[in-house]
RNA sequence: GGUUCUGUAGCUUAAUUGGAUAGAGCAUCUGACUACGGAUCAGAAGGUUGGGGGUUCGACUCCCUCCAGGACCA
């Protein structure tokens, strides 16, 4: 048990033996600012009431008190309310001795995380980066935390996406593969889902200019009367935004009646009704997006026990919806579409499937949240999903519910917000849209570059000096990524991604490398061990024992909170402390040689912690560097 | 129009979930290698926590309102 935790119960006990019955929510332990001395601060202003005192006298009693029951308990310090305790030297070399690294224990707790979910018409962006960080990081900490994780990727890989690339593959006409074009799978269908992009755009483009010039011909039925409509209320509206939002409404109209989106969607058909042609297709290119994703995912560093597709959980959500339809949960409008109402919720009403009997994502997300519960029997699923899907997600979890699955007050949406760049937001249209494996690449090249810049590397191997581009290269990415709290937007600057110095993954790459190479010079040369009766009271010494101390603090919150940032936060902070720890007193020239141990002994558990703290987000540690 | 998230130094961010004088990094300026790695350390400067009101011993944190930006739902 954390120290904190384990204390608070004890004061709890003294308390309550002096005042009676307390709220155990008045017993707040934190760490004592470092202008005053002591290891913890009690705040006494909750007890004033109770004691019938001013907060000093309270903090007094309440000090004289525990420092009479608690053996651990050296001195007491009364500062305004607020009553600093000091643990015995004892106990802090009792800690330091025992302390280590492990997993916690076995909570029982059996969680699912979902994250990268991508599409199969593009490779990763840097968004998906963010969203893979975060899951894999999360999982690692949850798992570290006792609980037993399931990784899960849902795959969509079916939809009209995926018929767009599959129908400009197809019109170019050159059977191209991944290997004869030397680019990667999921780059190739890429490359045709942006051309058929452009080829639409080509045929959109002299369609819309005819029909802003008044021009309607070859439209009919209820595109035609749409259309009209349309163009009639874009001349009553005199505002830009209004105006805006009307002509792109135009715009998708005239769109979907173009030869490539009617060829998009009878593909689309073809596929629902598995036409043995389009199938044989489609199982090509998205074996050529896996192997890509492959590819991203084992640089990245991480992985999944699970894959789910959308092609394989689509028909079960329709039958879910279905059934819900007969069991009077749902309801259906006159045109055959089926809904759900969720106003007495605070939400409105929701589409399940539509008129044609198609599904919706929504539809698609019922289908494998409950054939992931069926094979899983999770407490908990949580989602890694950009806020951009907060109401989808707030919607899934009440629906699942309406239709009678109670494991639904399970579901956690991890909802993180979106990555921009200095210059504003990524738009594919624009270009502006940073490829996750570009930026891999040139994130360890930079690093490559900033190494050989500063030449300590130059006694190593050509193969471990790739590594170790790689491995500062990807620390820097991922540090730099995670240490942002995941609720908030990001900016990120491609220039201080690979920043070095200050707070960054190579800061701390750098002082566990150090701290390496301080072990292996200390070896044979200190032999002495530390002991009980050394001066634990000197600041900087306690200090960094109390920061180890902190490691299981930051990893529980972490996983409460499912927040990756804490960890990152807490690394960075142990190792900027150890630095300055390092600077001010000497290991090896230390003349009192249980006094050498000592510190030897808190670099090397700092070492530990550092090493254990990085994993935990994906980070590898360098011994040299 | 409705719902919701965000707003902290020039920039990127933290604050133990309501606690002490809001803490770091980058950039700027000044210092430190005859000590274990200078990818480091010490120091300076930089703040009306978007504005206003409220709740209380105490508010970046909770409530109301307005401003700005994002997202989603029709």
């Amino acid at each position: 048990m954390r120290i904190e935790v384990e204390l608070e119960l004890q004061i709890l006990r003294v308390l309550e033996a002096e005042f009676g019955k307390i709220d155990p929510r008045h017993v707040q332990l934190q760490k004592t600012k470092p202008e005053f001395t002591g290891d913890f601060t009690l705040v006494c202003f909750p007890f004033t009431k109770l004691s019938g005192k001013k907060p000093d006298e309270t903090a007094e009693l309440i000090g004289a008190k525990l420092l009479e029951k608690l053996p651990d308990l050296e001195s007491f310090q009364v500062v305004k309310g607020f009553l600093n305790i000091s643990l015995s030297t004892t106990y802090w070399y009792r800690f330091l001795k025992g302390f280590g690294v492990q997993q916690q224990a076995a909570v029982g707790e059996k969680v699912m995380i979902e994250y990268s979910s991508p599409n199969t018409n593009k490779p990763l962006h840097l968004g998906h980066v963010r969203n893979i960080l975060l899951g894999f990081s999360l999982s690692e900490i949850l798992q570290q935390a006792g609980r037993e994780v399931v990784k899960v990727n849902l795959v969509n890989d079916r939809g009209i996406h995926i018929c767009k690339s599959m129908i400009a593959w197809q019109n170019a006409n050159l059977n191209e593969t991944p290997v004869q074009a030397g680019i990667k799978g999921d780059h190739l269908v890429g490359k045709y889902y942006v051309a058929f992009d452009k080829a639409l755009q080509l045929e959109t483009a002299p369609l819309l200019e005819r029909v802003n010039s008044g021009d309607f011909s070859g439209f009919e039925g209820k595109t035609l009367q749409d259309l009209l409509g349309l163009t009639a209320r874009l001349e009553k509206v005199s505002e830009p935004d209004k105006q805006k939002d009307i002509k792109s409404d135009i715009k998708l109209l005239v769109q979907s009646q173009t030869s490539l989106m009617k060829a998009a969607r009878d593909m689309l058909q073809k596929w629902e009704a598995g036409d043995p042609e389009v199938m044989a297709l489609w199982r090509k290119m998205n074996g050529w997006v896996y192997e890509g994703f492959e590819q991203t995912y084992k640089r990245l560093g991480v992985d999944f026990d699970r894959m789910y597709y959308e092609s394989e959980t689509w028909k079960l959500g329709r039958e879910i919806v279905e059934k819900g339809l007969s069991d009077g949960h749902l309801y259906q409008k006159e045109d055959g579409s089926v809904w759900i109402d969720l106003t007495a919720e605070g939400l409105d009403h929701k589409v399940l499937l539509r008129s044609d009997g198609t599904t919706v994502y929504m539809t698609q997300d019922i289908g494998t949240a409950v054939l992931r519960h069926q094979q899983l029997k999770c407490k908990q699923y949580i989602y890694v999903v950009g806020n951009e899907q907060d109401y989808h997600f707030k919607a899934l979890a009440m629906i699942l519910k309406k239709l009678g699955y109670a494991w639904a007050s399970g579901i956690y949406h991890l909802s993180y917000g979106m990555v921009d760049l200095p210059e504003g937001k990524m738009k594919s249209r624009e270009g502006t849209v940073v490829d996750a494996d570009d930026l891999m690449e040139e994130v360890v090249e930079e690093a490559a570059r900033l190494s050989q810049e500063l030449g300590k590397t130059d006694e190593m191997s050509e193969q471990a000096r790739a590594e170790l581009y790689e491995t500062l290269g990807m620390g820097a990415l991922k540090f730099y990524i995670l240490k942002v709290d995941p609720r908030k937007r990001m900016v990120f600057n491609p220039k201080e991604s690979i920043d070095l110095r200050g707070n960054t993954g190579p800061f701390i790459q750098y002082a566990y490398a150090r701290i390496c190479s301080l072990q292996r010079r200390a070896s044979g040369l200190i032999s002495a061990s530390f002991s009980e009766t050394l001066d634990y009271n000197e600041p900087a010494h306690r200090s960094m024992i109390r920061m180890l101390a902190r490691f299981e603090e930051a990893l529980e919150q972490a996983a409460e909170t499912c927040s990756p940032a804490l960890m990152a936060n807490y690394a960075y902070e142990l190792a900027k402390e150890f630095n300055q720890f390092y600077q001010t007193f000497t290991v090896l020239k230390e003349q009192d040689g249980h006094l050498a141990a000592l510190r030897l002994e808190i670099a090397r558990k700092t070492a530990e912690v550092l090493k254990q703290s990085m994993a935990l987000l994906g980070i590898n540690m360098p011994e040299r560097m």
